[in-house]
DNA sequence: TTCCAGGGGTAGA
DNA sequence: TCTACCCATGGA
């Protein structure tokens, strides 16, 4: 079954896809040779399902396996909108950006847009999977809590869906430390608890009337989440009015704009605070590479 | 072997 | 609000 679907232009599936490490996360597996992303999904109803999907012009395509019910496919719909931010508007980033050489090249590219997970829960866990570790260790730490807790795909039991809070919630510290989450673990164990309890409403925090400064403060009241974590999840939440300070950050700060000066957080907002609402925007997509050495 | 990673929690000032 | 210290694990 074939779902397309047009989103606010431009839109680049590519660019979108690139934007951030995700689409080398569990359970998501890249294509290159197709240029396209697929994961296994289990919806509302239980179905578990195979999603592939790739871009055409300014259309997101979604192939499924088999045959959707009308309210599977409404689903999946809903989903992929969320997932790609096929309604998100940059035009007023884009109008600031153009005058920058620096940015010029984001509207051509369609940059803006980072693939977001279907559930805020699996992009605060995987957050989470990326503090204090490198990107090879949050990939094994991802992959892992997805074959451990993940639901098999019934067409093959090798690919598994992103484990569910109650999966995890249901599972000891001991249990998540054997697997390598080390420290995380007592924090995971407590956002799925949480979760599971209704303590945590992360499906609220998408609402878009909630003001940046209270959903900041939900974000740093989870578990496992500090400053870096919450500005990161803000940005996925289409927020860019805070920098994701990581070492990555520090690095690329210290080389190009304080001539390799040691840096820290304030520094680095120092450098992008002209650009208020799109600060973290104008950061990411900063072109860092064009900038020699 | 040592250092540190796409940091966070806590205690103490 | 700021700083010092600890935290598990694996890669470099």
């Amino acid at each position: 079954m074939k779902i397309v679907l047009a989103a606010r232009s431009p839109f680049n599936f590519q660019s979108t896809v690139h934007a951030h490490g995700w689409y080398q996360l569990a359970p998501w597996v890249w294509d290159e040779a197709s240029h396209s992303l697929s994961r296994v999904e289990q919806l509302e109803d239980g179905r578990i399902v195979s999603l592939c999907f790739h871009g055409e012009g300014n259309k997101l395509v979604i192939e499924t396996g088999e045959r959707l019910s009308a309210r599977q496919r409404d689903e999946v719909v809903h989903t992929a909108s969320w997932m790609f931010a096929l309604d998100a508007d940059f035009e007023p980033f884009y109008a600031r950006a153009d005058a920058k050489p620096r940015l010029a090249h984001c509207r051509a590219g369609a940059c803006g847009r980072l693939l977001r997970s279907p559930t805020l829960w699996e992009d605060v866990v995987k957050v989470m999977m990326t503090t204090n570790i490198q990107w090879s260790g949050t990939k094994r730490l991802v992959n892992a809590l997805v074959q451990r807790f993940g639901e098999p795909s019934p067409d093959d039991p090798s690919c598994r869906t992103f484990p569910t809070p109650e999966a995890i919630a249901r599972s000891r510290e001991a249990t998540l430390r054997k697997i390598g989450l080390g420290y995380r673990a007592p924090h995971l164990l407590k956002l799925a608890r949480g979760v599971v309890a209704g303590e945590y409403d992360l499906d609220a925090l998408k609402d878009p009337g909630l003001l940046t400064h209270v959903l900041r403060g939900r974000l740093l009241a989870l578990p496992g989440i500090g400053p870096y974590a919450a500005h990161t999840l803000l940005f996925l939440l289409g927020r860019y009015d805070y920098i994701g300070v990581d070492t990555e950050a520090v690095r690329l700060v210290s080389k190009h704009f304080y001539d390799g000066r040691p840096v820290g957080e304030r520094e680095i907002n120092v450098v992008f605070d002209g650009w208020g609402e799109y600060k973290a925007l104008a950061y990411w997509f900063w072109d860092y590479a064009g900038m020699g050495q």
